[in-house]
DNA sequence: CATCTGACGACCG
DNA sequence: GCGGTCGCCAGAT
């Protein structure tokens, strides 16, 4: 059960959009567990359909060594998320847990005649 | 059963 | 804003 919920939270992340490891923690019910979270992020085995590079640390920050970081950087690029500094704005790509959408992005594109 | 570690988070200087 | 410390949980030895 542990890390199996942990993967399918991931797996519910839809493209283009990240989420923390806090809030990962947070959703099953592991407050202050953000750690045994990324241990089981760290043990994720890459080709299951897991987007590890979606799960950002606090604050949309990248949390892990090399390569790995390159990689998510790359991966979430070419998702349409755009990162700054090593860091992704949870404003516009975070996604909460069950909360479907609930930090939309403000589409604030091209204001197609009106704002 | 005791101890250390780890892709974390929040706090303090 | 950055770096160091403590606290958290689960797994491995």
């Amino acid at each position: 059960m542990s890390w199996e919920s942990v993967y399918r939270l991931v797996k519910r992340i839809p493209r283009g959009k990240v989420t923390t490891y806090g809030e990962l923690a947070r959703k099953l019910a592991l407050p202050g567990g953000a750690r045994a979270v990324g241990y089981a992020m760290a043990a994720t085995p890459t080709g299951r359909g897991i987007p590890w590079h979606r799960v950002m640390g606090a604050g949309g920050k990248v949390r892990m060594p090399e390569p790995y970081a390159s990689l998510q950087r790359k991966l979430l690029a070419s998702e349409g998320v755009g990162i700054e500094s090593g860091s992704v704005d949870m404003d516009r790509f975070g996604w909460s847990p069950s909360k479907r959408g609930a930090r939309a992005p403000a589409r604030k594109k091209n204001n197609r005649g009106r704002k």
